[in-house]
RNA sequence: GGUCUCGUGGCCGAGCGGCUAGGCAGAGCUCUGCAAAAGCUUGUACAGCGGUUCGAAUCCGCUCGAGACCUCCA
């Protein structure tokens, strides 16, 4: 197994802290606000990674946190609380914002049928250890407190270790980019980040601590969550790559000035989804809402897509290039899932029926591309190329259906494996289910019906009659195909 | 302005120095009463200009274009 590590930004052999072990931080989302496209795209990455480690046979941890408190509108000292802010808007309790808005999120994941985490830890549920760490990172000598406010000391914390080795930051310059600090400010110098802020008297979000009533600063709740069910040291960290800096950067310094060493081996960071070659963002509003796309509506788009649909789409890029989002390349990723399902489908309901050895030639194909599957899979979660094998294998499978390869060329080993390859790829790694209308049972069972008496108005030469069974089928979005022995089966739209 | 990434055929998208990625769309054919599905065949490509190399989409330099981060964002 190999994964690009973003520190280096090399392709490093995967070598677990814990044999048989994978301990997975991905940081989740601030629930402030429906979750976009973008968003989903960054869990559907890691719901990769941690499907596919457990398909390898590791026990995997998968912690991902929910952010509801410290996130600030923005790094200036009088930023806003976004949780906070919301809830003043409307006027509701912040848990109330962070209620519904978790609830939607974990919605959207069902949907796109992205599996939960291990665990799923709050910032609010760890105000304590939080508190802890930035006593430990004061004693450490690498935080001060003003005025009710906790900052960490970039500067400090530079001179013996690296600040910027995951972004590529030079401290120097990002001190002379931007903007001053002025007289009002409590930190000592602009790079400093917040570890704890002091609560104005009419902030609602506030905890008692050692330096008065206060909230959490943003980056730390992920050190905190991380290592209090990781370990101090773990696997991977994953994250959008527009958490790289400062979110990331600054959750290894706090980890570093606090318990002494690296806190991640791997760091995985899924790039942006793109509209217009744009990034896809709250603040630019250019972005899609999961509803808007199953329902198409939304005005770049003629038609609703499934979820299913989408995990596909997303899926044919590899997750560290940006990928752009367009009703075109969803139109074609669309077919292309259905060919895909269809084989599923089909080789599910497919029992060897040969007998023999087979033809060498067969065999070898298929395992040549059962192989394919997995060092595609292996090397750095390729689901690009893992798909285009599987297209192949879809060909086969259908080749057996119609009978173009006989069931005697492949040896029932071959074939066996070469079964289950496929189905645990579709379903058990990249997640990718048949669309569920087929397992409708009363729609099965009236289809059926027209369909037998389809039969017999054709035995009849009755073709106006049948011709009119599926027109008038097609125009409900049922599909119906006849097979060469007569036989028909149906597809929904 | 600083740091970095990317630019592949009609569209989307793999590719990490030599071997047709793949999907969608297009063309032709097979099967079929006609469709659909499936199968077979097929074309069009690496932004531009230099360089390194026996050999470059792939490495280096420059030019042009797009984007990201440096402020909140997955």
């Amino acid at each position: 197994m190999h994964l690009t590590n973003s520190v280096g930004g090399k392709k490093e052999q995967f070598i677990p802290v814990n044999p048989g072990h994978v301990g997975m931080y991905v940081c989740g989302p601030t629930v402030y606000n429906d979750v976009h496209l973008g968003n989903c795209r960054t869990f559907l990455t890691f719901d990769i990674v941690a499907r596919y480690f457990r398909y390898l046979g590791y026990k995997v941890r998968y912690v991902r946190n929910i952010t509801d408190v410290g996130h600030l509108e923005n790094d200036a000292d009088e930023g806003e609380d976004k949780i906070a802010k919301k809830a003043r808007l409307e006027q509701l309790e912040p848990m109330e914002i962070v209620k519904h808005y978790t609830e939607g999120f974990h919605h959207v994941m069902r949907q796109f049928n992205i599996l939960p985490p291990s665990i799923e830890p709050s910032a609010t549920g760890h105000i304590v250890e939080q508190i802890e760490i930035t006593k430990k990172l004061i004693d450490n000598g690498l935080a001060y407190e003003t005025n009710g406010s906790v900052y960490f000391d970039v500067l400090r914390y530079n001179k013996d270790h690296h600040y910027g080795i995951l972004s590529g930051r030079v401290v120097e310059e990002l001190m002379e980019s931007g903007r001053k600090l002025d007289s009002q400010d409590e930190k000592r110098n602009k790079v400093d980040f917040a570890l704890w802020k002091r609560a104005s008297p009419y902030h609602i979000m506030r905890w008692p601590s050692p330096w008065g009533d206060g909230f959490p600063g943003w980056h730390i709740e992920c050190t905190v969550m991380s290592t209090k069910y990781l370990g101090e040291e773990f696997d991977i960290h994953g994250g959008g790559m527009d958490l790289k800096f400062p979110h990331h950067e600054c959750e290894i310094a706090q980890a570093v000035g606090a318990n002494g060493k690296d806190p991640v081996r791997y760091w995985l960071h899924s790039n942006m989804l793109t509209v217009n070659g744009q990034k896809m963002s709250k603040s630019l509003g250019n972005s899609f809402l999961p509803h808007e796309l199953f329902s198409g509506n939304h005005p770049l788009l003629e038609k609703g897509f499934s979820a299913m649909t989408v995990r596909f789409f997303m899926l044919q890029s590899h997750y560290s290039s940006t990928l752009d989002f367009s009703s075109e390349a969803l139109h074609a990723a669309e077919k292309g899932f259905k060919k895909l399902s269809n084989s599923l489908g089909i080789i599910k309901k497919l029992t060897y029926s040969g007998k023999g050895e087979g033809k060498t030639q067969v065999n070898e194909e298929f395992s040549r591309l059962v192989f394919e599957l997995h060092t595609n899979m292996s090397d750095d979660f390729n689901t690009a190329k893992t798909l285009a094998v599987l297209f192949e294998m879809s060909s086969r499978i259908n080749d057996l259906k119609s009978g173009n390869i006989s069931m005697t060329d492949v040896s029932e080993e071959k074939f066996n494996i070469f079964k289950g390859s496929y189905v645990k790829m579709m379903e058990d790694v990249l997640g990718l289910r048949e669309e569920a209308e087929h397992n409708h049972e009363l729609l099965k069972g009236v289809v059926n019906v027209l369909i037998e008496l389809r039969k017999k108005a054709r035995e009849q030469r009755n073709y106006a009659l049948s011709d009119t069974i599926r027109d008038d089928l097609k125009k409900l979005g049922v599909q119906l195909k006849d097979g060469k022995d007569g036989e028909m089966t149906f597809s929904v739209e």
